[in-house]
Order: structure tokens, then C-alpha cells, then sequence
DNA sequence: CGACCATTTGATATGGATCAAGCGATGTGG
DNA sequence: CCACATCGCTTGATCCATATCAAATGGTCG
């Protein structure tokens, strides 16, 4: 795949979850999955490349995007500790993953786990679960990009939020290139959107990765619609 | 649900598809839905209503879509003949459903369809199969909503031409107001861009709502990125 | 300390929205 | 059957949000 890829040093995280978990998959992953990881930057798998791997993360983020033709770049997800991402709906992967940062992921094939959905009921319904998330993580996004600079900032604050749920402060993982690729803008603006959120103190910035809300109400003002997005989080 | 919806004179059509189909939920649907009509701009679900059923389109053509709060309206997708849609991954609608024509529909309702998934398993594949497909469709629809007005139009354009396979004419079943909020345009741009690729003579416009495309290579060449959308047709 | 990279800030350009009017097809009533 | 109202679409003029281009600032690492 990759040469910034590497096995762990495999002394097995030790099983925190019941053995005969609710969540089967979930356990299948800790079971019999591959601890491996990815430094900064390093590309996890590419567009077009087979999809053999489910890729659940334990530290770090990932972003997975689209190059497009004329060098912009399409960000479709991050995903945190905890999300479980790869899995593709054809033999091919439609995005590229990178790691943004750090990241240790479990990797376990796709096929044991299709296996195992052949037997198991619980986790057929769970892959198909993944795919109902990411089909309203999409939705979301489409009715982010249709909004204006400020609001597609706000919106996209709110969903972080939304899945660190540790208070009102962030830590932004990503740059300011990964938000704004995600959000259709440029650096520029999505840097405009905050500093004027600062000026209206909605936000503080004590440092420009890490942001804290001193009003979530009136960013859910400027975000208008669009509805608590559920996102990504593996339940 | 609403005052349009009336069921059809219960004259089953009959079953051209063969009893033991390569496609079952096609043939529940055929065997144990009910046809029902529904005139041009009848809701035929709303947002937020609980997602009974799943539709499948005979013929006309519906929108899905979202109303947001600044009286804006997202539309999400078009459903041509043959496509199914209403799969829904939670309880309830996310969106709401119009016929654009006169439409009829089949109905069947969801439990039956999740009963008979629980038994058959190609039922099930071909459930998560919808999902897959719209997780697709939303995924392409981000890609459209990030380019220029002319790219976004030309890939509408071509969206659409790949649907209805009959050769290089379409003819447009939605009025422009509609494409606009599937763009995210408002409908003068939508225009303006008809009228620019109608002197570029990569298009004519016979009618309005008639389309011909005159050099879908241009239009592809403009379009740049993101690969022909597989799109929504029930395989 | 100095180089580098990410971010912010500023000045200007521009694509698409908005406001406004015109046009063509369709349907209705006189 | 024609005149007129209506509706959907197009075209034109102007405005504004965001992109683009450019430079300054700040934080991090050798």
C-alpha cells in the first residue's frame, strides 16, 4: 500500500469490551484486527484502489477527500477516534484517506468481515447501519454547501462540537486548507468567518487550532436549518 | 397522509417478471404494492412524517427535498421510472417527497419489505444496495455543489442525459425553479447558462424543457471532474 | 536567532445574486 | 375566435459575497 505503513509492535490492546459484545463488529475489528500507524500526512489508502480494508480509528484523525482535475480538493469526512471509515460501496475506494494527523487505526479485512455479516445478521445490520451514516453525513454536507461563507463556518463548528462532546472548547485537528476544502471556501474566508465570530464574540480563538463557543446559540442562529447532524460516531 | 392520494382501480398489472425474479424486492413490490396517482405538485410525503412506506416510480417524476428555514428548499433528488425511493434510515421522512408530474407510484410498506428482508437475504443486499445508491448520488451531489454555475450545469445536464438513455435529447420533466435549488443556483444563473452553452452550440434548445445535447464532450470537458454518476436506476 | 509554515489581514476583482423588465406559450373569459 | 391575464423563462443592470492576489504576523523547530 504504502511505505509510511507499518505493524504494530502487536501486543493486543487489551479486550475492554465484553466478549459477547452488543456489538459485534466492534469486537470483530478488536479481535482480529491490525493495529498500524500513520504519521502525519501519510496517505492510508488512494481513489480507485481496491477496497480490502475497514480502517476504525483509535487515535489521530483521518480525512478522507477527492482530487479533482483542477487541483482543487474535495474533503468529504474526518473521522475521529472511535469512527469506523472504508467501508465502500463498490471494489473500488471513491475517495483517497490521509491521516492529518498522528493516527493509529485498526485494519481488518473486508472480506472476514463480509464473512462474518453472512452468518451474523447483527453485523450486516451494522455495515448497513455505517452506510446509513454516511449517507446522512453526505446529506448534511450537501445542505452545508448550499449555505453561505458564514453559515457553512458555523455549521461546521457546531458539528465538531457536536462530536467531541467535551464542553464548549475544540481542538481543531485540521488546518485551515482541510476546513475550507471541506467547506467549498478558502482559507481566506473560512479565516474571515472566524476572526468575525471572535469580533462578535461567538468564539474565542486562544490559538488558532483551538476554538471555544462562547455562544452556541447564536451560532445555531446563523447555521438556521438543517438539524443537529447526527454524524459519524460509531453508537 | 394527504387529500390527492387516491388508490388505483385494483387491476393488477400483470406480472411480466418472471415469479422466481433475480430481483425480489422488484417483485414484492410488483406482487404486494398498491398503485397510486398522484396529480403534479402533490406532497406525497412530508419531512419529519414517519417513513411507512417504500414508493417506486411507474411513471412522472418526483422530487425529495428539504424546506430550510429562510424559505429556501434543497432539493435532493430526482426519481424517474423505475427508481424506488423513501428508504429511509430512520423512523422518520428526513425529507419531504412531491410528484413534479402526474405520477403513479407503487407503494408497499416498509414492514413488509423489512419482514421479507429478514427471511431473504437478497432482499436485504438489495436494501442496503438503495442506500449505497443514494449514499452515491449525495456524494456526487457534494462534488456538483462545489464547482462553477456553468460546471454544475453541465453535470445536471449530464446526470440527466445518462438516465433516460434515449440518445442525446432530454426532455426535462422539472421546471427550472427546480433545477436551480437541486444547483444551488437561483434560476436567472440556471439560465444564463442554457442560453451560454445554446451559442457555444454544445446545446439546443428547442423548448424550454427540451434539451439537446450537441456535443456532450464539451459538456464533459466543462463538467472536468468526477466521473459519470452510476446514478439512481433500480438495476 | 532565523527559516519556515500556517494563519490572518488587506486590496481588488469577479461570478453569481438580486432587482427589474421583457417575452413567449398556455389557458380563460368575453 | 380573439384579447388578455398568467406563468415560466429569458435577458438586462447593478450589487455584493467570496475569490484572488499580495503582504504582514505569529508560532514552531532546528
Amino acid at each position: 500500500m504504502d511505505r509510511f505503513i507499518r505493524r504494530e509492535n502487536t501486543g493486543r490492546t487489551p479486550a475492554t469490551e465484553p466478549r459477547v459484545s452488543t456489538y459485534p463488529l466492534a469486537s470483530a475489528i478488536a479481535e482480529m484486527g491490525a493495529p498500524m500507524s500513520f504519521p502525519r500526512d501519510a496517505e492510508i489508502y488512494r481513489e480507485s484502489n481496491p477496497a480490502n480494508y475497514l480502517y476504525k480509528v483509535i487515535s489521530g484523525t483521518v480525512r478522507t477527500f477527492k482530487a479533482l482535475s483542477n487541483g482543487r480538493r474535495q474533503i468529504r469526512a474526518f473521522y475521529l477516534p472511535g469512527d469506523i471509515f472504508g467501508v465502500e460501496t463498490g471494489e473500488k475506494h471513491a475517495f483517497s484517506a490521509e491521516a492529518i494527523t498522528d493516527a493509529k487505526l485498526v485494519v481488518i479485512e473486508r472480506k472476514v468481515v463480509v464473512a462474518l455479516a453472512a452468518r451474523d445478521n447483527d453485523v450486516a445490520r451494522q455495515l448497513w447501519s455505517l452506510t446509513s451514516r454516511e449517507l446522512r453525513h453526505a446529506q448534511d454536507h450537501v445542505l452545508l454547501l448550499i449555505q453561505s461563507a458564514q453559515e457553512r463556518v458555523a455549521g461546521f463548528l457546531l458539528e465538531m462540537a457536536n462530536r467531541v462532546p467535551a464542553g464548549n472548547e475544540i481542538e481543531l485537528p485540521m488546518p485551515r486548507q482541510d476546513i475550507a476544502d471541506y467547506l467549498g471556501l478558502t482559507i481566506e474566508t473560512v479565516s474571515r468567518m472566524l476572526t468575525h465570530l471572535e469580533k462578535g464574540a461567538t468564539i474565542a480563538l486562544p490559538t488558532s487550532r483551538r476554538i471555544v463557543l462562547r455562544n452556541r446559540s447564536a451560532l445555531n442562529r446563523i447555521n438556521g436549518e438543517s438539524g443537529a447532524p447526527l454524524y459519524l460516531t460509531t453508537s
